[in-house]
DNA sequence: CAAGTTACCTGACGGC
DNA sequence: TGCCGTCAGGTAACTT
């Protein structure tokens, strides 16, 4: 489900409820998630310990703690986050549940388990970022993410470009929505092979990529099915779509009718008229 | 290194 | 009403 944009927004809403707040109580589904949740290595390190901050690093939540903990929370397709009254009605695929000082709690809900709840005793922001997202291409606001860094990366690679911005080892957090809405938007074909983009291509894309994905932080995120943020809310960036689940419609810049393909696997929204075949 | 497949898991939807 | 196949926002581990 969530991708850079819908995890920021989670980030955000989550915050205030969160910062400054004792963990008291951890219960969990028992249930696997991607990996065992560590439901007693998380009592042991984060009860009665304060959480200091919330940060996102790709489509990762980490919880900071004031003891240098860290949990490190992945949605996967279906997971969520959200701050509920203790004791409120739990949903039936509620898998982690983090009781507060205050009287509410974290849960974390994820029908098909494809998330991950990792814990991290003694960490920094530097063995973070050196052990646990070692792999990790950098954030795309970052100046390290350049558009010469994108072309470098791409040199020699006949990938396809949306395979090749869908790679988290590249750049982080850009899933199948916003590779589709942003290739659409700089009219590059996906099947273009990664290395045949210009400079000033990669400079478009690169801008458009980031556009994107503010705009869609500031709508709250793209509600598809069930996303909604801390506070129950959706999102409505999809509104705002342009191709992706549009195909069979007609393209509002030319009106060919916008195509499905799969493309290495993943549902692929193309307009014919805006983006040229290779 | 690239491309393809499989696997993880549940639920919604369409066809019959 | 139900059964079956297909598909879904992600990622990693395999094989060729």
């Amino acid at each position: 489900m969530p991708e850079l944009p819908e995890v920021e927004v989670i980030r955000q809403g989550l915050m205030p409820h969160l910062n400054g707040r004792t963990i008291c109580e951890i219960r969990c589904s028992g249930k696997p998630l991607r990996s065992p949740v560590p439901c007693s290595e998380m009592r042991v390190e984060l009860c009665g310990h304060i959480i200091s901050t919330v940060h996102r690093r790709a489509k990762y939540l980490i919880v900071r703690m004031d003891n240098g903990a860290a949990l490190i929370i992945h949605l996967g397709m279906t997971g969520n986050m959200g701050i509920f009254a203790k004791g409120s009605t739990t949903q039936k695929h509620d898998h982690v549940c983090w009781g507060l000082d205050n009287g509410t709690e974290l849960r974390f809900n994820d029908t098909r388990r494809f998330g991950a709840v990792r814990l991290l005793e003694a960490a920094t922001s530097k063995t973070l970022e050196k052990q646990f997202f070692a792999a990790l291409g950098p954030e795309p606001f970052s100046r390290s993410c350049s558009a010469r860094y994108l072309a470098n990366r791409a040199a020699g690679r006949k990938t396809a470009i949306k395979k090749f911005i869908m790679n988290s080892h590249v750049i982080a957090g850009i899933g199948n929505i916003y590779a589709n809405e942003s290739l659409f938007r700089s009219k590059i074909h996906p099947e273009r092979a990664a290395a045949s983009l210009s400079d000033k291509e990669w400079q478009r894309l690169l801008g458009i990529i980031r556009k994107t994905l503010k705009d869609a932080i500031a709508c709250g995120g793209s509600t598809i099915s069930d996303f909604v943020d801390a506070s129950g809310k959706g999102g409505y960036f999809q509104i705002n779509f342009q191709v992706y689940g549009k195909d069979g419609e007609t393209c509002r810049i030319c009106w060919k009718v916008i195509i499905k393909k799969y493309i290495d696997g993943r549902a692929s929204f193309i307009c014919p008229g805006c983006q040229e075949q290779p």
